[in-house]
DNA sequence: AACACCGCCTGAGCGC
DNA sequence: TGCGCTCAGGCGGTGT
């Protein structure tokens, strides 16, 4: 369940790794996993890869004629370089490939794809298909896709997280996961930074005092740079740009601890569907007023 | 307009 | 060991 953090993290290694590099060749292995134009062009075939960007969960890998590929990763996508060898880029749900080569000159002849070979490639996999690639003819054309979203949580402002919330009567939990109002929170970091700013999580969006929106615009900052600092929480699938697994998920208070003791108080933690979401919270320790 | 709810999809984990 | 069941949940679409 890549989150803000996770994406965040991926956007880090692969840039460090991508960057400059040119896509000598893309296979898509499943079309409906592609959204928009699916040219060649509009893949980045022959294109350079120029940056890689993020909004809220969301990345974005651009080209240097600034075609750009919108990644959503959805519950279990992962975005990941290796070499043409390792098994896990001809992994059963790895459905599209983009062969990278460092030469700049390449001209013509479609030797492409062999001579990549032993090159590195980046890797789309994504076995539950929650996930999505979407096709961009510019980065306006992302950005207005991109305007959609709430403002992202890394950097999140009481001011503008009050703003979004007090248009709202749902449950605050349930504010927090919707990306128009806030993008990059999702279960696992909703449920923390809750925690952290001691708010339950039935309260109403609109019904937070002042100084419970300011405390709950630091605790999702904090939350999200402690999660990225660790290298994001690997619950199952996730892995970084780079294939390696993040260690958040040993720092968790609440996520996923239902029924033990809450690390704060001792006593234990529940735990209940909150608009279809698992959703876990301590009682005594954030206020239902 | 705001909100509730559904369905997509696979694999881990469980009980028997 | 192996089967069948439940659960996980982001997000777009539809219904209220």
């Amino acid at each position: 369940m890549p989150e803000l953090p996770e994406a965040e993290r991926i956007r880090q290694t692969l840039r460090k790794r991508i960057v400059g590099l040119r896509v000598e060749c893309v296979t898509v292995r499943r079309r409906d996993m592609v959204h928009g134009c699916t040219t060649r062009q509009a893949m980045l075939q022959c294109d350079c890869v120029e940056n890689i960007l993020r909004k809220g969960k969301q990345l974005a890998i651009v080209g240097s004629t600034g075609a750009a590929v919108r990644v959503q990763l959805g519950m279990t996508g992962r975005l990941f370089v290796c070499s043409g060898k390792d098994p896990a880029a001809h992994a059963k749900h790895a459905h599209v490939r983009w062969h990278l080569s460092a030469e700049s000159n390449h001209r013509g002849v479609n030797t492409a794809c062999s001579s990549a070979a032993n090159g590195l490639i980046l890797v789309f996999e994504d076995a539950r298909r929650f996930g999505a690639l979407h096709t961009h003819t510019s980065l306006c054309e992302l950005r207005k896709r991109w305007r959609l979203l709430g403002p992202d949580a890394l950097t999140i402002r009481t001011n503008a997280l009050t703003a979004n919330l007090s248009k709202t009567r749902r449950a605050i939990k349930t504010a927090l996961l919707d990306q128009r109002v806030l993008a990059g929170v999702g279960n696992i970091y909703a449920d923390e930074s809750l925690f952290t700013a001691r708010i339950a999580p039935r309260r109403r969006a609109n019904s937070l005092s002042a100084d419970e929106l300011k405390r709950l615009a630091a605790a999702i900052r904090r939350t999200l740079r402690a999660a990225i600092s660790a290298g994001g929480s690997s619950i199952r699938d996730y892995v970084d740009g780079q294939g390696t697994p993040g260690r958040y998920q040993r720092q968790h208070q609440v996520y996923n601890r239902g029924g033990r003791p809450c690390t704060c108080c001792g006593s234990l933690l529940s735990r209940a569907l909150i608009d279809q979401r698992s959703t876990v919270w301590c009682d005594v320790c954030q206020h239902c007023r």
